[in-house]
DNA sequence: TTCTTTGCAAATCGTTTGCAGCATG
DNA sequence: CATGCTGCAAACGATTTGCAAAGAA
């Protein structure tokens, strides 16, 4: 994701308009590894600016997205999670807890993402792995039956 | 995904039952490189086995999923994918009109998908790449406008 | 002033759930 | 015949939509 002041030059340069809501939510989402939902921004964002809707929330996230400065990725929890990060890593996600991760890039070597692919012009990339985290493990398995 | 004879033996062996649902919706997937959804599997499975029913159709799915025998993955469409091929392969998806194929993997070479990652135990891997589709960027160019 | 964007509330719709009846082992 | 599974219909809940009012440029 670019920085703020580059995203208002953007915005203004197609007709758009840096409003007080675009800029708190690109401000909150640059460097924020934690993978929030729109729900979880909403809540953190929602004291700073009382006004602010969901609804421009999630107008404000999808423009993201198609602009290619922001991943949208789901964890099989039902709802979309948001991730500033656009370089080609991949995410570990527990199928039981959904909690996730940054995968370590020495496990899982980074991805070049091509401009084109087959045709296509790729715009983003998203990788994830599902499996249990080592909590959920010790979770599931009764002390007895403790595999490998 | 295994063979239908493989899953029968497995859900046999946890003490369920190789129901005629599971066995035809097993059959259906197997094989398919259509990245269906659950409404996609129910109107073709539908005439076939006029009883069935989508709530059916979504306990299985999810079972195949937990299982690691199928992925899910979303294209942003707002409806989840399934795919029963869980090689560590790509998908190109269209922001646009959702097309979904798999990448070549001369471009995209696939991923082994390790067991562990992090302490996480692997059940399984998803990769996409999101753009636009020949045909989309055609359709969002005006002529004069034609990069590259 | 003009035109984009916001906020509200209602609508949407894919997916899940509860439970009585059914079919498998 | 015991139990897991199915089908129905209702519930759910995240996301989207329509439109009048607000506020950038």
């Amino acid at each position: 994701m670019r920085s703020v002041e580059e995203l208002i030059e953007r915005v203004r340069g197609q007709g758009g308009k840096a409003t007080s809501q675009r800029i708190l939510i690109w401000s909150a989402l640059k460097g924020d590894v934690s993978h929030p939902t729109a729900e979880d921004l909403y809540v953190r964002l929602k004291p700073r600016l009382p006004s602010l809707s969901l609804a421009t929330l999630y107008n404000v996230l999808n423009e993201l997205v198609e602009w290619g400065e922001i991943r949208r990725f789901d964890t099989g929890d039902g709802r979309i999670h948001f991730d500033p990060d656009t370089s080609g890593h991949s995410e570990l996600v527990c199928m039981r807890c959904h909690r996730v991760i940054d995968a370590p890039t020495d496990a899982v070597p980074r991805r070049h993402v091509p401009e084109r692919v087959a045709g296509y012009r790729i715009i983003s990339h998203s990788e994830q792995y599902f499996g249990y985290c080592p909590d959920c493990q010790r979770a599931l398995e009764p002390a007895s039956t403790r595999e490998e």
